[in-house]
DNA sequence: TCCTTATTGATACTTTACATCAATAAGAAG
DNA sequence: CTTCTTATTGATGTAAAGTATCAATAAGGA
């Protein structure tokens, strides 16, 4: 159930078909981003591209978030970490030792999300369920061990 | 079902019993948000509160997040918004129109959680639900209307 | 090849938040 | 009530994350 990778449409297809152009720094975020499995931050994009401007990357990061393309998940701490979309519709699990960023989908979240709708007293128009996991690698390191993402773990809320 | 006001524990005396000092400013900040319902952000508390320092309702409200007392809210876009912790453990609604908080909590969340993690390598140790809806309130005033809080609405991953 | 306009990159700026550190005030002890 | 220790504060500076502006460039249709 874990990370179902269904083929992905090509990005810079749907991009044209909305209108956009097919750039050279578009096409080079794409391939960057596509490269980077397990999620990751805008810094992380302006860093592997020196050549493409700071604010085309958070542009094109937000014309991609717009257009579905990739999904945002704000941490507890840190920057917005982002992932490619590679399911329609899922929700994510985020390691809290190693960053790292699984996708999952489950039926039962939205009949979840059409009984908990009948007890509010508003219209429910999205939701965002966000799993704090140890990974299996870092379940395996153990104890001794210090990694580079920080995660309080004060996120069960 | 909807925001469930549990009576809340002294915030004070939380502090005090973890050897955390009652002093002028902590109180003040304390007062303020427990007068703020729906949530605020840090900004909102410093601009209600002149007297204390900027660096201090920072510190502050990541004091209070660490023991619990307050609960962060990462929407998509805009500052981070905070609420009271109110009851144990629970989840968030926020109107995409006024960016209002509210807090519901749910028996079925915690068997679900239980479900999914069977299928999951890692191991969970803690979840985030956040549902987006349009609010009473807000649903009535309807269409002809422009309110301060942004919030887009791809926010259903 | 030309022409229109979306897109870019440089720059400056804003917002959010943290680090530093001397000055202050809590509260325990006497 | 006074003293003493040290947690806490506020001012200041700085960092990080992201946006606004605008002239220059390049996509892609004609």
């Amino acid at each position: 159930m874990t990370t179902v990778l269904t083929s992905r449409p090509d990005i810079m297809a749907v991009l044209e078909d909305r209108g956009y152009r097919s750039t050279v720094p578009r096409r080079a975020i794409v391939r960057t981003i596509e490269a980077m499995h397990e999620g990751f931050t805008a810094e992380d994009v302006v860093k592997k591209l020196p050549a493409v401007g700071r604010a085309t990357v958070f542009r094109t990061l937000k014309l991609f978030l717009e257009t579905g393309i990739i999904c945002r998940l704000n941490l507890i701490d840190g920057a917005p970490r982002y992932t490619l979309s590679r399911i329609e519709h899922h929700h994510h699990t985020v390691c809290v030792k190693c960053g790292k960023v699984g996708e999952f989908r489950a039926a039962t979240v939205e009949r979840l999300m059409r009984i908990i709708g009948d007890d509010l007293s508003g219209e429910i128009v999205g939701h965002r369920i966000e799993l704090y996991v140890i990974c299996g690698q870092c379940g395996i390191e153990g104890a001794a061990n210090q990694n580079g993402v920080h995660m309080p773990v004060h996120a069960h809320h």
